[in-house]
DNA sequence: GTCTATAGGGCGATAGAC
DNA sequence: GTCTATCGCCCTATAGAC
């Protein structure tokens, strides 16, 4: 790693056109990839779709990412970067809320909720390391996310301090992907509606009538 | 259609091997794709590798379904179908304890919930209208049998009156789903313990100190 | 009725020309 | 750095043997 490369830990980006030319390349593929997927999802999209609508031969693809599996995913952490900056700018005690902003965030380009869906799927599988490892650390990442912001609720008095905060984090992410997915198949599902059911789960106990 | 066909209704049924012959040969296939599932998942399930598996050419599977697409539905449903009379014996009042024991059972054969995944994730996009009637009439299905459940807990005041009974069922759907694949990436994922967080919701205004 | 054999078209991936 | 050509595999469809 000398002179010019990306970030020194990307490892799939340092892959294959690892300098200026290369890189920015690479990134027009992968922002002109994100509209694909957003308006068409990911109805047919062998190598050949994408790279028809990009402009390129499906080669062209293969020259900047070592397979589909490795593009689809660089779709996914791309489109998930770009909105992680919004979240930091959020209240730290908002946990549901936290949940159902980015469940509507998603259900609005639902081609990336397609697209999301199917790599999951495909992650469990066997030969599909790149996609397994990229969700493992996914769900790490936002459980623990989430984990944290649970705990700070329980110091504050504002979360039951009954709850195992762990088992709390992986409910509220299930239940947010599942919904997106039910809402998919049937709009009369209410995602906010069913997630803010959760926020009863955090109140401490109340003195309710 | 004359003879001796199966089920009037059954269109998928019907379509081919609407004989007695034909009718058990198609459930022998069935019977044996689902052992050939539970045991390997979904890796590499080609028409050609399943009909391998089962000791026949894959054109004589495609005699019995019209498609890999409806044939793998088919496998889903002949599995729910088998749990569905347990489910059926237990405490009318349970809600959460239902999908905890769903899930436990799924769980237990990997290869089933990679196929569900799969096929669900499948079903959003365009052409895949098989399997997005059948998983739109899953949730449905399983939506109301909840509700049921719910509505018969709040009349006899085990359960909150205040929460909307279609939400709750969504949310508790998507949560067992959501959380049967992050337990597969991730084994130290308690399903049952964070599913029973739910029964925290359902639990009326408690006298607790 | 049940199944085998075969053909068409598309796929992901690779090799090598320019 | 991008392309064309090609490989082997896939799903689907169909003709016709038994």
């Amino acid at each position: 790693m000398t002179a010019a490369p990306v970030q020194p830990g990307d490892a799939a980006a340092a892959r294959a056109g690892s300098y200026p030319k290369g890189v920015a390349r690479r990134q027009e593929i992968l922002t002109r990839a994100i509209e694909v997927f957003a308006a068409k999802g990911l109805e047919g999209t062998s190598l050949r779709a994408i790279a028809e609508a990009i402009g390129v031969s499906h080669a062209a693809l293969l020259h900047y990412f070592p397979s589909r599996e490795e593009l689809l995913i660089e779709v996914l952490k791309a489109n998930e970067t770009r909105f992680n900056a919004t979240d930091a700018e959020r209240d730290p005690t908002e946990i549901v809320g936290i949940m159902t902003n980015a469940a509507h965030r998603n259900v609005g380009i639902p081609g990336m909720v397609s697209l999301y869906s199917s790599m999951l799927a495909g992650s469990i599988e066997e030969g599909k390391e790149y996609s397994r490892e990229y969700f493992s650390g996914r769900f790490e990442r936002l459980r623990a996310k989430l984990v944290s912001r649970i705990q700070i609720g329980q110091a504050a008095g504002t979360v039951r301090t009954d709850l195992d905060p762990e088992a709390l984090a992986a409910l509220v992410i299930a239940a947010s992907d599942g919904l997106q997915v039910q809402w998919l198949l049937d709009p009369k599902v209410d995602i906010a509606g069913s997630l803010e059911l959760l926020d009863v789960i955090l109140a401490p106990a109340q003195e309710k009538k």
